[in-house]
DNA sequence: TAGGGCCATATTGTTGACAATCAGGCGTGA
DNA sequence: TCACGCCTGATTGTCAACAATATGGCCCTA
């Protein structure tokens, strides 16, 4: 049994495993965003640790990380339940990814640096590469659409944006993107935007680029909200 | 000297103090921004589990959550460190602030009830009276001023962005605030500018209240900014 | 029969001991 | 003299047992 998990480990373990606490937190993560822990379920210190093999030190720790991350809500002695992403949370997550990237964007067109400028364009001379392949199979640009506004929080040379928005709020993005998994013609129109955005940060132009970042956030945001309305219908 | 630790925290404990964990972390909280715990300065848990008269099970949940509040930084295996707010942190801080602060204001203005409104108003009348009475002391004013930051985020109606706002970076910005306790003039600028802004609301304009507290939150950070520099010359 | 208070149980909060890991000093050999 | 590796002390990570607290069912009463 413990020589069993001590190998899942080293195998299965993508990146991350410094700590017992980073392993289960890295896991139970993605079980909240996949679904595999249903919205709303409680969490029951216990039971998960019992079921990943570590005593309940650090599945708290990997809870209250979690709890950082929006993902599950902690009442004191009344212990933790997985978020219920509502149309109305998600609603709030775009606001602040709105106005957050909004900012990385302006100050990446202030501050970022030439090399940061060619990585970008070659993001998404890959990100096409792969609409071109794949067509039907939006998967690979929705990952490498994360690594965009990443990269542009990046170089926007500010410390706490690029924390709060890949730390904190990330985890948030991916658990709304997962739920209105479909979108089928936005790729090709997501690029174009990409591209759009780019163009404006490397010609300085922060207002412009905070626009645009803006505006195709909340695009996104009316696209995923009209899938929502539609699944409710079915 | 645990009898007089001890006695501090239930007389001084404003409030939360459910869990061991809570009490410790609220303290920290204090010592850090007030500068009782040294910026940069190495937290060892078991010296600080003593000091506050708890094991190092509550004290590692306070560490992380000050963590959270990026009021600490971790290493895994090799401890947490107070954060040391430079200038270049300062001003991180403003931007995301301003991004944040102007995306509540706009949505305040949209989806503020009318009972909201008058709260703000009368708030801002006793912010006229504390500034009235005692002139010089900017303290009030201050804690004042956090209260009407706070209480545009509720009127925004988005629980994310009042959780980023208030659990998150409040602290931060508290400490910066400490860093630059001075400000002589400020109180009746701000004081103005704050009744533009829920003017701007009321109205339900809510791109021009968004650019006021923009504005306004900019400007505090260039003031901030220039006490900075004449800081370095004494 | 409905409502309210009490008790048992499950769950979280807390503790002290143990194991794993890191930092710095010391000695050894080239 | 310098570089390398080992070793020791300190510090964090982990665990399992204990204490405090909340949830839900039961009984009693009106």
């Amino acid at each position: 049994m413990e020589q069993a998990k001590k190998e899942t480990i080293s195998t299965l373990d993508t990146g991350s495993s410094r700590t017992l606490a980073d392993r289960v937190c890295h896991q139970l993560k993605d079980d909240i965003i996949t679904g595999r822990l249903s919205q709303g379920s409680k969490i029951v210190e216990e039971d998960l640790a019992r079921e990943h093999g570590v005593s309940r030190g650090p599945l708290r720790e990997a809870i209250r990380r979690l709890e950082a991350m929006h993902l599950v809500q902690r009442i004191p002695h009344a212990g933790a339940r997985v978020v219920t992403l509502s149309e109305k949370m998600m609603s709030d997550v775009y606001s602040v990814r709105e106005a957050l990237e909004g900012m990385s964007t302006r100050l990446a067109a202030e501050f970022i640096k030439p090399k940061e400028v060619d990585e970008l364009w070659l993001l998404l001379e890959q990100h096409e590469k792969n609409i071109d392949e794949t067509e039907g199979t939006v998967y690979f640009q929705r990952e490498g659409d994360v690594d965009f506004h990443i990269r542009i929080a990046q170089a926007s040379q500010n410390q706490l944006l690029v924390k709060s928005l890949s730390s904190e709020l990330y985890q948030l993005i991916r658990m709304c993107r997962y739920r209105t998994a479909k979108a089928p013609s936005r790729p090709t129109k997501a690029l174009g935007e990409h591209r759009q955005i780019v163009d404006a940060i490397s010609r300085r132009d922060g207002e412009l680029a905070e626009i645009l970042m803006r505006r195709h956030i909340s695009g996104a945001w009316q696209i995923a909200r009209e899938l929502l309305l539609k699944d409710y219908h079915d």
